[in-house]
DNA sequence: AAACTATTTAAGAATTATTATTACCTAATA
DNA sequence: TATTAGGTAATAATAATTCTTAAATAGTTT
């Protein structure tokens, strides 16, 4: 289950649960960055909650972005590049980037549970967190670049 | 194969291959770079090169490192804390991170092979390349920290 | 409901990893 | 050896993220 199907109330006690106060940016924050799967930058983020809450500064996306990291509702995604993108999926699957136009799609990984935890019996590491990346060129890029994109030509 | 198993030789070609030249300096840090499994940042190349070559710059490492992705010698691994990581393994394997000392150790994950194929027939994706991440507290750190660490506690 | 207080916000400054610029320099080649 | 396209070192520029601070407010207490 998505985090992002469940309600306000679910998200003000996650926030309240642990000490944060459920002020009215970070509801919107928090609504915004849930429900959009197309793995935002802080940036679009903040451009995107502006429409709904005009005043908002960035440093509070940043800082709500943390928080909602700090309680397991979003993933953050680091690129090269120096764009870090943020997923509101935080179950183990894969996600698929496109280098050169920047999309990413998840996609289902069912055999990770297993995975992980034929890891986490087989050694001392304790486990609190994955990423699968795929990298290449989606249905749309692939088709116009035969060979390996140069780097300048790359988004991620 | 780990490719610092090859020769200086390989190296000297496979720069020249793609049109680059064969430089001392490069040929320092792909030295360096390619036997260093431990996941070196940028600033960590730069300040062990500089005992070999003590009058290379910072942006020479840089420059390079990117040429050494380009020819598929290195993975580049981006983190959150603004660091950068290179991986001198570029087959598919499991990358062990430990959020707390920053520790990073590859793992080999068989099962990647067949999993990227099933994906590559059964999508129009073209695969080029792949990242994956396990995260949590290494044997180490792990008995310091029962629950989760704080975010101004971990390295990664 | 008003007061209280620790937390949060907005704005802008600071930080810093990475990239770009530029004036020499040199590897590869003829 | 001369030529030259590309590389290097030094440093400036860039930009994502974090920090700082004064004013505001959420949650609680009276």
């Amino acid at each position: 289950m998505y985090i992002h199907e469940k309600s306000l109330r679910t998200i003000i006690d996650a926030l309240r649960k642990k000490g944060y106060k459920a002020t009215p940016q970070r509801i919107a924050i928090c609504k915004y960055v849930l429900q959009d799967t197309t793995h935002p930058s802080a940036k679009i983020v903040y451009q995107r909650v502006r429409k709904e809450y005009p005043t908002i500064s960035l440093a509070t996306v940043y800082q709500t972005l943390k928080v909602l990291k700090e309680l397991n509702l979003i993933q953050e995604l680091p690129f090269s590049k120096r764009e870090t993108r943020f997923d509101p999926n935080v179950n183990p699957h894969i996600n698929m980037v496109c280098l050169k136009c920047g999309k990413i799609v998840d996609i289902n990984f069912p055999e990770a549970d297993s995975l992980l935890k034929q890891i986490s019996e087989s050694t001392r590491f304790r486990i609190t967190g994955q990423r699968i990346d795929i990298y290449g060129f989606c249905e749309v890029c692939g088709q116009f670049s035969i060979s390996i994109a140069k780097n300048k030509e790359k988004m991620l």
